[in-house]
RNA sequence: CGCGGGGUGGAGCAGUCCGGUAGCUCGUCAGGCUCAUAACCUGAAGGCCGCAAGUUCAAAUCUUGCCCCCGCAACCA
């Protein structure tokens, strides 16, 4: 059965120097993107850059640029390490394109027509230092300098009245917000009164962000702006054949630090423009180094494409999707990419490939074996094999990558396993058939894997399905070709050698 | 009493809903194999499942109390 997938991840700020959470979010999204394009899903990815901002005005000014040249200068950041990172969106888009500008006036337009923005004069805390409002307790933080009361006249969003209704759609759907705990979080931070969302910034005090079509006194406030592109980039407003066929989103992959913004801002907006809400927002966990916060300041910032350089992109592909465990946060160390690398990598999965590979090479003239009738070893690997594509699916259609993952590795100790008990290498010198049955199964074993982790694995699993003849096969136990010519190669993950202390 | 999540062998997790030999990966130690990328396989050590009380023939799992850790408490992005 086919559906539709419409993932997003969220529009990076463009100031940001992409980091491995960057890279985690946007390889998620591709990992399902290329899973659900070969289940036959209907796909639609969708990533891009937030460009608007006080951050980017200051930063801009200060290399006495125009904030869009400066814009432009820090985009290719991000494409040249999505490149790199093998991923395969469908669309980029960026806020100041006027495909999306364009909507935001027009979605800023209609929900004042239809009354959910009103004028207000709005007193508050203001940090002169950083030119912006601050919270109560971010004053208490005493982070912030030259606090002073400030009244300001600003256009307000009707948020709140959407409270009650938001409440009853997370209770009516537990799927909505994952995972379930973040979900709780949220209903928890309904249960206070739900303001209303001050949606307007003088142009006095920042000017570059999308003008307010009824005041041109004003921009918008980013996060308006921002969550607008799940909707402006498949069409709203201006493709409705387009916009018809995607939304709503099927998920919208989140940073933990995101959620209220996603979960409370962008649904009540979509409530006030008569659209339906996503199916799921999912909230992942940071990446800690180590047991720290990743921060500029204590310099610990892993760069991906460090790392792609170090070890190939699918390794670092692999490492993020196999350590991050379901909404929780994950340890970065460059001793653990190593230990997991070599261990699921190079020792079981690598090795394996090499071992079968070398005793066909040697005792079989360098040709897939033919399967011969099946023992009750055989039968046993092919049951595994059979149940695995199943397995698989159901826990990457819940975000389950790294159980997924550890799912298809097991397959691989199982026939590490299989191999040993059966040991090929003693068969061949007194039933070649026996032994070919069972490197048969083997490869079988190890082309099947490889077709499950291509998601993940793009590069090295083509390589792979390429040696082995078997390009474009699927998840039938069985569709190993036997007399297909198994060419020599060198190791596919070459283990990481660490001095010994 | 603001709300929520969690505390399981050295590390990271599963098991808790539906009580009944505590499981997986990594690490450590010993052995085996020697087809292979010093890889692979087998075995062992190591846990009173945060603490205490209760229910029960039986509790990691249910009830109650306590301790500790973490997240959220919006309008910077």
């Amino acid at each position: 059965m086919s559906h539709k997938f419409y993932v997003t991840t969220p529009i990076y700020y463009v100031n940001d120097a992409p980091h491995i959470g960057h890279a985690y979010t946007t390889i998620l999204a591709d990992v399902l993107s290329r899973f659900h394009r070969a289940l036959g899903d209907d796909v639609f990815f969708l990533t891009g850059l937030d460009e608007h901002g006080q951050k980017v005005q200051q930063a801009a000014e200060k290399r006495g640029l125009s904030p869009k040249q400066h814009c432009d200068e820090l985009a290719p950041r991000f494409l040249d390490l999505w490149k790199k990172l093998g991923i395969s969106n469908d669309d980029f888009v960026r806020t100041t394109e006027a495909r999306h500008i364009r909507v935001v006036q027009d979605i800023l337009q209609k929900v004042y027509d239809n009354g959910d923005i009103y004028q207000h004069e709005y007193e508050g805390l203001y940090s002169v230092a950083e030119e912006r409002f601050i919270t109560e307790k971010e004053a208490e933080s005493g982070q912030f300098r030259e606090i002073k009361r400030l009244k300001e006249k600003n256009w307000f969003f009707r948020m709140g009245k959407y409270q009650e209704r938001l409440i009853r759609h997370i209770e009516d759907h537990p799927g909505f917000i994952r995972p379930e705990s973040r979900r709780n979080e949220m209903l928890g931070f309904l249960r206070q009164p739900l303001g209303d969302l001050c949606i307007s910034r003088p142009k006095s005090r920042l000017a570059w962000g999308i003008e307010i079509p009824f005041d041109r006194d004003y921009v918008t406030y980013v996060w308006f702006d921002a969550l607008i592109n799940y909707i402006s980039a498949p069409g709203y407003l201006a493709d409705d054949a387009k916009f018809r066929r995607w939304w709503p989103a099927t998920a919208h992959l989140i940073g933990k630090d995101i959620l209220t913004t996603h979960s409370v801002y962008w649904t009540t907006m979509l409530f006030s423009l008569g659209l339906p809400l996503p199916e799921c927002i999912f909230a992942h966990g940071w990446w800690l180094m180590g047991d720290s916060k990743m921060s500029k300041s204590l310099g610990n910032v892993v760069k991906p494409l460090d790392l792609i350089e170090q070890h190939g992109v699918d390794a670092v592909r692999y490492y993020l999707m196999a350590e991050m465990i379901l909404g929780a946060d994950a340890s970065f160390t460059p001793e653990n990419f190593i230990k997991r690398y070599n261990s699921d990598l190079a020792n079981d999965f690598g090795n394996l490939l090499n071992r079968v590979s070398g005793l066909i090479a040697k005792n079989h003239g360098g040709v897939i074996p033919p399967a011969g009738e099946a023992t009750a070893a055989e039968e046993e690997i092919a049951a595994a094999g059979r149940t695995l594509g199943a397995k698989v699916e159901a826990l990457v259609r819940d975000f389950k990558v790294d159980q997924a993952l550890n799912e298809i590795m097991n397959l691989i100790r199982a026939v590490n396993k299989y191999m040993e008990a059966q040991a090929p290498w003693k068969l061949a010198k007194t039933d070649l058939a026996a032994a070919g049955r069972v490197l048969y199964t083997a490869t079988e074993a190890l082309r099947l894997s490889a077709v499950l982790l291509s998601a993940v694995m793009p590069e090295k699993t083509a390589v792979v399905l390429d040696i082995l003849g078997a390009k474009g096969s699927g998840l039938q136990w069985g569709e190993l070709k036997a007399g297909t010519a198994l060419p020599t190669f060198p190791p596919l993950f070459p283990r990481i050698e660490v001095e010994k202390q």
